[in-house]
DNA sequence: CTGAAAGCGCTAACAA
DNA sequence: TTGTTAGCGCTTTCAG
């Protein structure tokens, strides 16, 4: 068995009969610039190749104090959105050259913040940051490192984030649940819930005041009880969907899930609905997964457009924005294919 | 703005009155062996706290000719399972304070080789990979470069690898179906179907033996017509469906989706379908997905055992195993919730 | 019980 | 046009 010991720039040398740096240089491209003969380079390089040599990069890394890593540290991997986000970051990362980590810290601070220093700890060149708990905190941290960083998807107060637009999407969904909403509800039903979300948070409220101006627009008029901000808790959700029920005496003519969860709470509660029921409703969900056009009932959704929220960081980063800049993008409106299910469903 | 040049043990010896090899020693954790007094120890630890000193990887790295990173090759992100790998991975990485490095590659085989390159120049201390489309190739890199290396969800013939007993589970699945097909069907359709895969793979090859031996335990036969490996596309799979539809003149009593893009073809047919059509037929899906458990009809669902897949694996690796080694772990079978959604669908 | 010193493989400044 | 050399921050003998 050839034990292969791992060659270095010096067995380069050495056998073409050069030097170290002149290795280095050729091997990096530099070489033009050192003003390496386009022979020699070339006799190295080809020689590198023969012996399929490739860098140390912890060598390289701890004589430049970079290291080619790039982190992005987000909540679960096992998250449509949040998967999406990886795979983008991927890509971006990619193209650039550049290797990207990406943990989970399973919205545990403590696990952020050591992650945070570990990846620290290997000179990474850069960090991004999707849904932490607390984002003062690791900017803080990253800040007092020197550490270029940005955050996806969540506003951090003091460092350039990228957020996807709520208010838009929050009124392009509800316009579209409302063109869509059956006439002749009776009129405790015909109108529009929106069910889920946190008030207090920043994504949640974005999203109330886009449905309010939609609701205010179409209708003139918006009640405080057409919003129930429960939370995101799908149990929560569908005790408030079993009282709604009761209340108006039937489903709404149009309703509005703030998130996955909730729309699956629905999912559950209309289990026990006769289906002719569902297809007198309109429903619309602020979050995207493809089985919603699985359904046998149509469904409008909001997709975040997660290449352009990572690119635009990438781009922020690249611009070495420090500050607390706020982009945002709008997201994207599945409108459901409304025939076809509404059709399917009664066939 | 205070600079904060980078600390390093150099300055925690000169402010300990200490020397670097000691303080090394300290904060490793190593000066017991090294006889260090506790005290010495204590004072050197305390200080690197309270500077809040991190070592350099890259430093350490490059002495000992490791990382702490592990890496793990898979061919994307974005698909419950491998998300689902990742973040067991991602625990089990931590546990064993390793860095999880989680490469997508998009099942591009000139991807998986520069991946593996690029990680072996950052001296990953293992690697894992899920889902290659050249796994031999890989192995060979490995091997070369003397890299513990194990496959998972994939048999690689010359090198360990853990996969899920596709047989047990294709098994359990159709008795599943078989145990909870009506009864009364007409004779041309009181029969169990397995849709998609591709025989020639491996995996495929043993679920259909699996379900033969199932059929063929319950029936006394099982004729070839009842295998209808289509394939993964789902638009072949949706053309096969309607043409066994039309042959059969109706659904048959029990269906088998060899997979989750076949089972979601299965719903855009049955979108044509009256609802009372679907509950009169027995459906399982070699593959889960979460939603499957909100339909308004019975699905059993098979699942990977993704965790304990990924702890077999680190568990070879740790026990240095190098030949082809197959570790096979069962699957999870999640039977339908049988009454509560035929009731909800037909209440 | 502790320190001195070598060296991991690379890059960059300086010499030639 | 190229080589020499120092040094990145750490671990690990070896010497006391």
């Amino acid at each position: 068995m050839k034990t292969s010991q791992k060659q270095t720039i010096y067995d380069i040398a050495r056998e073409t009969g050069t030097s170290p740096s002149t290795v280095s240089a050729a091997l990096n491209g530099r070489w033009k610039e050192r003003r390496i003969s386009k022979e020699t380079a070339g006799r190295i390089i080809e020689l590198a190749r023969r012996m399929d040599y490739s860098v140390n990069r912890q060598a390289r890394g701890l004589r430049t104090a970079r290291s080619g890593l790039v982190g992005l540290i987000l909540p679960e991997h096992d998250n449509r959105f949040f998967s999406d986000l990886s795979q983008s970051f991927t890509l971006e990362a990619r193209r650039r050259s550049q290797c990207p980590v990406i943990i989970a810290t399973q919205r545990d601070p403590a696990a952020e913040e050591s992650t945070v220093q570990d990846l620290m700890a290997y000179s990474i060149d850069a960090l991004f940051i999707a849904g932490a708990a607390d984002p003062l905190r690791i900017s803080r941290i990253c800040r007092s490192a020197n550490l270029p960083h940005v955050f996806i998807d969540q506003p951090c107060p003091d460092a350039p984030s990228v957020i996807t637009d709520n208010e838009a999407g929050a009124r392009a969904l509800t316009e579209a649940i409302l063109d869509s909403m059956p006439t002749g509800a009776t009129p405790a039903r015909d109108r529009i819930i929106l069910i889920g979300g946190d008030a207090r948070l920043h994504a949640s409220a974005r999203r109330i005041e886009g449905f309010r101006k939609a609701v205010v627009a179409h209708t003139g008029r918006c009640d405080p009880e057409q919003i129930i901000a429960c939370g995101y808790e799908p149990d929560r959700a569908l005790d408030e969907m079993h009282s709604l029920y009761r209340r108006m005496g039937g489903l709404p003519a149009g309703l509005f899930a703030n998130s996955i969860n909730v729309f699956e709470a629905l999912l559950r509660f209309f289990a026990h609905l006769p289906e002719a029921e569902l297809l007198s409703t309109s429903i619309g969900c602020f979050d995207f997964e493809p089985y919603g056009e699985l359904l046998r009932f149509p469904v409008h959704m909001i997709r975040q457009r997660h290449r352009k929220l990572v690119s635009r960081a990438w781009e922020l980063m690249e611009e070495g924005t420090e500050g607390p800049v706020l982009v945002t993008v709008n997201p994207e409106l599945r409108r459901a294919r409304d025939g076809a299910a509404r059709a399917g469903g009664s066939a």
